[in-house]
DNA sequence: AAGATCGATCGGAAATTCCTATGGGACTGA
DNA sequence: TCAGTCCCATAGGAATTTCCGATCGATCTT
């Protein structure tokens, strides 16, 4: 077919010992077997590499050129083969995870330090999207990992829950309506529950949670992060639908009131999703066992 | 035993095609058989090179930088494979050619132009030294042919002569002597025989044209060329065998008188040497041919 | 639930590579 | 000069690798 790298070790082995024979050995083959396949090599090239002679053999000056560039071959090839992986079985190396905007500013401080318990040599890149596109991310091959909202639907993908989140409703403090506490979904007045833009699944989550899903808000400023949503709340202009996780961060920051469900109390459910195909379910349940521990406890 | 060319070449195939069944087709095998060196392939570097999905495949972070290792790998062999000579079976590229010093200052003029005749695409490396040395450089490959005094001895060794070089006498022209023309070797006064360093094939041959292959010359200066020799001449210090060649050149620079030997004349044979094994033989003849014809004419 | 797609596996055929034995050229040394 | 030696090429058959067609198992689609 063309050239294969055999022709080219033995090559190599007898430029290096100048006779046939002491190059089979080295090669640990017959000597027939090295001059056949010096031959054949000769022939593809469709040049005389060597000269026989009666001690020992000489290169002709395409063999020394020949020699020259096949060395390069055969070391990068080394190189290659010397690569494999001490296949250390854990997370190592570089890790791309995505997270959702609702989850990602309240987990990263925690999974930081989480990782690096779990491997010293692993290098994490994050990126915050919503769920449709990290999961496009996720099967193209960019990401290694998703945390999102479950279910999340895609082929070839496997799932393992890390912790249920459960939703508090946000009013400001001094609203003067008041709201039992703790709450069902009819007290909510739809007109003054504020959304987060189109694509978050908190935002379907928040009007399924109060029975709304089909109409629209009015009050829609599509804003882009809980942060934002909860500046407004604080203003008066409005209740959100917070998840449980963000309260510690968001209500230092405003002068917000909390107000729980009652129970069956909503809730999302933050899993970890990665490609089937990956194969690193372990790792990945290994993963989701450190985030899930990080994040239940000290909260 | 290690890598193959041809499992690098597949998975190449399949890196670009991204689907087990289409890279089969590309490379003109089943799938079965893609499938298989792909699996040895990993195999041997121990590493999970492509995630398998329903739709195609995807390379994993590994496998993404084993396939720009393989991609340069497989680029260099293609070069090398492309290298295939035109094979203009006559000479061209770089010809190393060594002279004794007897005969490179007066053949070398006529050399460069006629090799230049026999191939435009020709570069010329010139060598001169003594024989024996020549003779070690041919066959230890630093040459590709000789030019010097026949017969030369060495194993492998061919030969061709180029012509024949008749010796005469150079004398002073103020020389008091009467020499008999033509000259017979008993008229040598071997005490005024002016001779080149050991090692030059002119100094043995003038030594036993003269008869006196056995006595040592007093006068013995080693001189290291015949312009060096022919100055001695003119000053009067001696006499000394000169061969044809070498007259025209010779003369015009130095007041000297040739005397021809009385028939039949001494003459040393001049001849190119190859090796047998460089398979050049065809090459060397034209050559041969060439260097004659410019060497015999207008001389 | 049936069909379709895709890569892996299996079993035997085909091709390559290898080994032992031998041939043939070129030098060596009686 | 003639057997002996060294060295690479060739020959023939064995061992190994590669390949193909058929089929499996898993997954997704309808």
């Amino acid at each position: 077919m063309g050239l294969t790298l055999r022709q080219m070790r033995y090559f190599a082995a007898l430029a290096k010992e100048r006779h046939f024979g002491r190059a089979a050995d080295a090669a640990h083959i017959s000597q027939p077997a090295l001059s056949a396949q010096i031959l054949d090599l000769e022939q593809t090239l469709g040049v005389r590499l060597v000269e026989r002679n009666r001690n020992g053999i000489l290169l002709t000056r395409d063999g020394e050129e020949v020699l020259q560039k096949v060395s390069l071959i055969l070391e990068q090839v080394e190189r290659l083969e010397g690569l494999r992986r001490s296949s250390s079985s854990m997370l190592d190396g570089l890790v791309r995870i995505g997270i959702i905007p609702t989850v990602a500013p309240y987990l990263v401080p925690k999974l930081v330090p989480c990782l690096r318990n779990l491997s010293a040599s692993l290098e994490l890149e994050l990126k915050e999207a919503v769920t449709d596109r990290l999961i496009v991310d996720l099967q193209e091959g960019r990401l290694d990992a998703v945390i999102a909202a479950l279910p999340v639907q895609g082929d070839g993908l496997e799932t393992v829950s890390l912790f249920t989140d459960r939703f508090f409703m946000a009013i400001a403090n001094n609203a003067e309506a008041i709201l039992m506490s703790p709450l069902t979904e009819t007290q909510v007045d739809i007109d003054r529950l504020l959304l987060l833009e189109e694509g978050h699944c908190l935002r379907e989550q928040a009007l399924s949670v109060c029975g709304t899903a089909g109409k629209r808000s009015l009050v829609n400023f599509g804003a882009t992060s809980m942060t934002t949503l909860l500046q407004m709340v604080s203003h008066d202009m409005g209740m959100t639908l917070i998840p449980e996780m963000a309260i510690p961060t968001e209500t230092a920051r405003n002068d917000i009131r909390i107000v729980p469900f009652a129970d069956p109390a909503p809730s999302r459910e933050i899993g970890l999703i990665w490609r089937r195909s990956s194969g690193r379910r372990d790792e990945m349940k290994a993963l989701a066992d450190a985030i899930s521990d990080r994040a239940t406890t000290n909260r």
